[in-house]
RNA sequence: GGGCGGUUAGCUCAGUUGGUUAGAGCGCGUCGUUCACACCGACGAGGUCACUGGUUCGAGUCCAGUACCGCCCACCA
C-alpha cells in the first residue's frame, strides 16, 4: 500500500454545472471519441440521425443521444474501435420555411432576394445552427466523433447524391412523369405521400344536379345528381361516373350532361371505382383536381382541365370565377348554383383532408411533371428497390427492435408506391439534370460544360431540388465516404446499430435500406446492408400525455432540463422512462429521482473516498475469498450477478432495465447494506472493507458510465489513484466489467439475505412497538441454520438496527421480561421490550398467522399435486419444499406465541 | 376498411425462454438530525396484473374473444 497526498474533499452534493463541461472537454481534447482503426478488431459504428438545422434540439434528440451514447460508450469500453458519426440535415423544405419566416419579418419574400442570395442567406443560418447543435449534443454528453461531422450538403454528400441519381437514372429507376401529386400552395412545391398529414374535418356534402343533354344540345328536364365536398372543382369537371352495375343509371351511361354554369358537355361513364351506396351513386369526375378522378379520367380518356393554379387561385379555365382564391370561388359557385336551381341540398359530412406536414396548408392534388423513383422496377433480374428492402428484413439480415415494428415496416414496404423526389424549392440538392436548347437531356455527376450532343454551351440545370430524404437516405454509406473507397467505408460499413423514432421509419429507415442495397450491392448479401440492427424508440409526450408541439406550447428543451437536473439525470430519466419502442411521459418527478440517484452515487463515493483517505488498495482476489467477511462475499457475488444480467440486457437493447438494475444494486445493495455494514468494521480498525468498497464502487461506476457519463467519470478520476495497478487514464476508456464467474457465492447470498430479513424484522418490531429510535434493546436470535451468519454480522445488526443482539440456540431459554417476537426462516427473533400491549400484539400475530397459513396451504396444495411433482423441474420443487418447511415452522411459532399471550 | 400497441399500487412505469408470497420511483402514513447523503435513512399501508373463456401441474407472462384508450396505414366523391 502506498500513500497518496491529501486530497481536497468533494462537495456534499453533486454539482453538474461545475463538472460537465470540464469533463467533456477532457474527453474531446484527448481524442477519446475518435476510433483507432484496428483491423484485428470488430468495429462498432452508429450514424447519428442528423437533426434538422432548423433550430434547437428537442427531447427526441435528447433521448436519441441517451440511447446512442449508452451503446457507444458500452462498446468503446469493451475495446471495440467505436465510431459515432454525427451530422446535421439541411432539411430542405423545413429550413426554407424557417428562413422565409425570417424574411417575412423583414417584410420581404424569397423572390425579392432571388435564388442565389436566398441560398446564401440560408447558409448563414446553417453555419450558426450547426455549431449550436453540436454544442447541444456536447452538453448532453454525446461522445460523437466531431472531427467526422457531416452536413447533408457537404461536397462529399453532393457527390454521393449525384452518383446515386445518375446510376438510378441510367438503370431507369428515376424517371420524369406527369402524375397526380400533392401540391402545397403555401410552400409552392410538390410533396411526397409521406409529407401529407390527414386531418378529420367537419365539412359539407353538396348535392348538385347536372341536367341531361337532349338531341341537338338542348338540356332536358331529367338530370343526374352528384355529391361533392369540393364544388369549386366542378368548373374542371369532364365527366360523371357511375357504377356499371348500378341499375339506376343504366340508361344514362354514355349520354351527355350539361355542366351547370359552365355549359360544357360531359359524358356519363361507367367505372368500378364508384360505390353505388355513397351519395347519389354518381360522382363528378375532375381529373385535374382529384387523384381518383385522375385514374377514372385515364380509363375513359376524359379531358384533364386544371382550373385552380399553384397558388390555389382560380385560373382562366374557371370562367367567371377566374382570379378568385379557391375558397372564395367555392362560395360564389354555390351561390350561383343555388340561384339557378342546380343545388339540390347540403349535408353535414366529416372527412379527412390532407395538410402540408410542414406548414399545415391544405394540399391540392394536381397533375404535375415531377421526378420519381420507381421502387418496383428491376435493376437486376429479380431485384427492385422495394423488393430487396423487404427481403433483407424478412431474411433477418437486418434486425428490427422491437420486433413488432417489423410488421409495420414490411406492410408499408409491400404496398409502397413510386416516390416523388423533386421539390420546387431553392434549398437543397439541385437535381443533376441539364437541358440543352437542342432538346438533349444530360444527367451527370459533374456540371457539364457543353451539350454532349450538339456541343452548345447554353445548358440549363433543372431548377428543382431533391427531397431531403434522398440525401439523408444515403447516410450510412455516404457519411463514410461513398462513392469513394475510403478507409472508413471499408472498415465501418456495414454500420452496426441504427436508431430513430418510429415516426420516421418510412421517411428514413426505409429509404436508407433501399438505397444501400442498391448502391452497395457489390458487397454481397451480408456486406451490403446499411446497418445490422435498427432500434425504434418511442415518442416523449408531456405529463398529460399530449404530443409536444410548438403550437401547444408544451415543448421542453432538453438542455433546460439538463441544466436544472444535470445531463446525467436527464439521460437516466429518459432512458429508463419506457421500454424500447414505447412512448413515455416526461415529468419533473422522474428527473428529480434521477437527479437524486446521481447525488446518492456521489455521496456513496464521497464516503468511500473519505474512508480511503490517503490509502491505496489492491483489488480483491477470488483466491482470498475464504478470508473475506460474509458481507464482502455477498456484495461481490451480487456484483457478479449484476454484470451477467446487465451484459445480457445491453446485448438485448433493454437499456431501461439495465439502468434500473444498476441503480438498484448501487442504492440498495451497496449503499443501504454494504456501506452501512462496513462502518462497523472500519470503526473497529479493520481496514479490509476498504478494498471491497473501492472495488465495488469502481465496478459500479464503470457499469453506470455509459448511461451517466459525467458523474461517474468525475468520481472515478478521484477513485482511480486509490486502486493499485489501475492503468486506464479515464473511465470512458476503461474496461467495462465482465463477469469472470469467480465471485458467485450462493451460500453467501442466502446467508446475507437472511441477515437482511432478520434486521428488517427487528426494525419492524421496533416500529410497531413504538420504541424510541434512540433506545437500544436486547434482542435474542434463536438461530438455526444461519446462526453463524447472524453471529458474524451481529456488530452490523447492533449498529444498523439499534439493538444488542445475542445469537442463541433455537431451544435456548429466554430471560424473564416482556418480548416481541418475529420469525424469519428458521430464526426466531425475541426483542426484549419495556412493556407489551397484549391486544395489539395479538392482532399483529393473528394477521401474520393468517398470511403465513394461506401461504403454507398454497404450497402444500401445490406440492401434493402429483402432476406438479412429476412435471416441474426438480429445482422448483425443492425450492418450494424448503419454503414450505420454513413456513410451517413460522406458523407453529406464531400459534405458540398466540397461545402464551393468553 | 386493414394493422399495431396499451390496459399491472393514488400517479408514472418495469416485469423477454410460463415456476415459490408481482416490483421500482414518486406520492401517502409513522418515526428519525447514528460523523457519505434530509436530493437522506428506517418501518408501514396500498394491486382479484381491464374483462371472459381456453391451454398447462402451474398464466401478469401463451391462445381466442370482449371493452375502453392511443397510434399507423389506405385512392372516405
Amino acid at each position: 500500500m502506498t500513500t497518496l497526498p491529501a486530497r481536497k474533499e468533494l462537495p456534499p452534493a453533486y454539482e453538474p454545472a461545475t463538472v460537465e463541461s470540464r469533463i467533456y472537454r477532457m474527453w474531446e481534447e484527448r481524442g477519446y471519441f475518435q476510433p483507432r482503426i484496428d483491423l484485428e478488431r470488430e468495429p462498432y459504428c452508429i450514424i447519428m440521425p442528423p437533426p434538422n438545422v432548423t433550430g434547437e434540439l428537442h427531447l427526441g434528440h435528447g433521448l436519441e443521444d441517451a440511447i446512442t451514447d449508452t451503446l457507444v460508450r458500452w462498446h468503446r469500453m469493451q475495446g471495440d474501435p467505436t465510431l459515432w458519426l454525427p451530422g446535421e440535415d439541411h432539411a430542405g423544405i423545413a429550413t426554407q420555411n424557417v428562413i422565409e419566416r425570417e424574411l417575412a419579418k423583414e417584410g420581404i419574400d424569397r423572390h425579392d432576394l432571388g435564388r442565389e442570395a436566398f441560398v446564401e442567406r440560408v447558409w448563414m443560418w446553417v453555419r450558426k445552427y450547426r455549431s449550436r447543435i453540436a454544442d447541444q449534443h456536447r452538453q448532453l454528453g454525446a461522445s460523437a466523433d466531431w472531427t467526422r461531422n457531416v452536413f447533408t450538403l457537404d461536397p462529399q454528400i453532393v457527390k454521393a447524391v449525384r452518383t446515386t441519381f445518375v446510376n438510378l437514372h441510367r438503370d431507369g429507376l428515376i424517371y420524369r412523369g406527369l402524375r397526380m401529386i400533392n401540391w402545397c400552395p403555401r410552400c409552392e412545391t410538390a410533396l411526397s405521400d409521406l409529407e401529407v398529414d390527414y386531418v378529420e374535418e367537419a365539412a359539407k356534402l353538396y348535392y348538385i344536379r347536372y341536367p341531361m343533354m337532349g338531341e341537338g344540345g338542348m338540356p332536358l328536364p331529367d338530370y343526374v345528381m352528384v355529391a361533392t365536398t369540393r364544388p369549386e372543382t366542378m368548373v374542371a369537371d369532364t365527366g360523371v361516373a357511375v357504377n356499371p352495375a348500378d341499375e339506376r343509371y343504366e340508361e344514362k351511361i354514355g349520354r351527355m350532361l350539361s355542366l351547370p354554369i359552365i355549359g360544357r358537355e360531359i359524358p356519363v361513364v361507367a367505372d368500378d371505382a364508384v360505390k353505388p351506396e355513397f351519395g347519389t351513386g354518381a360522382v363528378k369526375v375532375t381529373p385535374g383536381h382529384d387523384p381518383n378522378d385522375w385514374e377514372i379520367g385515364q380509363r375513359h380518356n376524359l379531358e384533364v382541365i386544371v382550373a385552380i393554379d399553384k397558388q390555389a387561385v382560380m385560373n382562366e379555365e374557371a370562367g367567371p370565377y377566374e382570379g378568385m382564391p379557391a375558397e372564395e370561388a367555392r362560395e360564389a359557385i354555390l351561390r350561383d348554383l343555388e340561384d339557378e336551381g342546380y343545388l339540390d341540398h347540403v349535408e353535414d359530412y366529416t372527412h379527412s383532408v390532407g395538410h402540408c406536414s410542414r406548414c399545415g396548408t391544405t394540399v391540392q392534388p394536381i397533375p404535375s411533371e415531377q421526378w420519381w423513383v420507381d421502387v418496383h422496377k428491376e435493376y437486376e433480374p429479380g431485384r427492385s428497390l422495394a423488393g430487396e428492402a423487404a427481403k433483407v428484413v424478412r431474411e433477418g439480415r437486418i434486425t428490427i427492435v422491437p420486433q413488432r415494428f417489423e410488421k409495420v415496416y414490411l406492410n408499408w414496404m409491400d404496398n409502397i408506391r413510386d416516390w416523388c423526389i423533386s421539390r420546387q424549392l431553392w434549398w437543397g440538392h439541385q437535381i443533376p439534370v441539364w437541358y440543352c436548347e437542342c432538346g438533349e437531356l444530360t444527367v451527370a455527376t459533374e456540371d457539364p460544360e457543353s451539350c454532349p450532343k450538339c456541343g452548345g454551351s447554353s445548358l440549363r440545370q433543372d431548377e428543382d431540388v431533391l427531397d431531403t430524404w434522398f440525401s439523408s437516405g444515403l447516410a450510412p454509406h455516404a457519411d463514410l465516404g461513398w462513392p469513394d473507397e475510403t478507409e472508413d467505408l471499408r472498415y465501418f460499413y456495414p454500420t452496426s446499430d441504427m436508431q430513430m423514432g418510429y415516426d420516421i421509419m418510412f421517411f428514413w429507415c426505409a429509404r436508407m435500406i433501399m438505397f444501400a442495397l442498391y448502391n452497395m450491392r457489390e458487397r454481397g448479401p451480408e456486406g451490403e446492408v446499411p446497418f445490422l440492427t435498427v432500434l425504434f424508440h418511442g415518442l416523449i409526450r408531456d405529463a398529460n400525455n399530449d404530443k409536444m408541439t410548438k403550437s401547444r406550447g408544451n415543448v421542453v428543451d432538453p438542455l433546460v432540463s439538463a441544466a436544472q437536473y444535470g445531463a446525467d439525470a436527464f439521460r437516466f430519466a429518459v432512458l429508463t422512462g419506457a421500454a424500447m419502442g414505447a412512448d413515455q411521459r416526461y415529468s419533473d418527478e422522474r428527473l428529480t429521482s434521477a437527479r437524486n440517484f446521481a447525488d446518492k452515487l456521489w455521496n456513496s463515493a464521497r464516503y468511500v473516498l473519505l474512508k480511503l483517505s490517503v490509502r491505496t488498495v489492491q483489488r480483491p482476489h477470488p483466491l482470498d475469498r475464504e478470508s473475506y467477511a460474509l458481507e464482502d462475499r455477498w456484495i461481490l457475488s451480487r456484483l457478479e450477478q449484476l454484470q451477467v444480467d446487465v451484459d445480457a440486457l445491453l446485448r438485448g437493447y433493454q437499456l431501461n432495465e439495465a439502468g434500473r438494475q444498476i441503480e438498484e444494486f448501487l442504492w440498495n445493495d451497496f449503499c443501504d447494506w454494504y456501506i452501512e455494514m462496513s462502518k462497523v468494521r472500519l470503526q473497529a480498525g479493520d481496514e479490509r472493507p476498504l478494498a471491497i468498497l473501492a472495488h465495488v464502487l469502481d465496478q459500479g461506476l464503470r457499469m453506470l458510465h455509459p448511461i451517466m457519463p459525467f458523474v461517474t467519470e468525475e468520481l472515478w478520476q478521484s477513485l482511480r489513484e486509490h486502486i493499485e495497478g489501475e492503468t486506464a487514464p479515464a473511465l470512458i476508456v476503461a474496461w467495462y466489467p465482465k463477469s469472470g464467474a469467480n465471485w458467485k457465492d450462493v451460500a453467501a447470498e442466502e446467508a446475507m439475505s437472511h441477515v437482511i430479513e432478520v434486521n428488517r424484522a427487528i426494525r419492524n418490531l421496533r416500529a410497531e412497538k413504538k420504541v424510541e429510535a434512540g433506545t437500544r434493546l436486547q434482542v435474542y436470535l434463536r438461530a438455526g441454520s444461519q446462526a453463524e451468519a447472524l453471529r458474524t454480522t451481529s456488530g452490523a445488526t447492533a449498529f444498523t438496527s439499534r439493538v444488542e443482539p445475542q445469537v442463541v440456540s433455537a431451544d435456548a431459554q429466554l430471560p424473564a421480561g416482556e418480548f416481541a417476537f418475529a420469525r424469519v426462516g428458521d430464526t426466531e427473533i425475541a426483542l426484549l421490550l419495556p412493556q407489551v400491549d397484549v391486544a395489539a400484539e395479538r392482532a399483529r400475530l393473528e394477521k401474520e398467522l393468517a398470511e403465513a397459513s394461506a401461504h403454507m396451504e398454497r404450497l402444500e396444495k401445490q406440492l401434493a399435486n402429483e402432476q406438479f411433482r412429476s412435471k416441474a423441474p426438480a429445482q422448483v420443487v425443492e425450492g418450494m419444499e424448503s419454503t414450505l418447511a420454513e413456513t410451517r415452522t413460522k406458523v407453529e411459532g406464531l400459534r405458540e406465541r398466540l397461545g402464551t399471550l393468553a
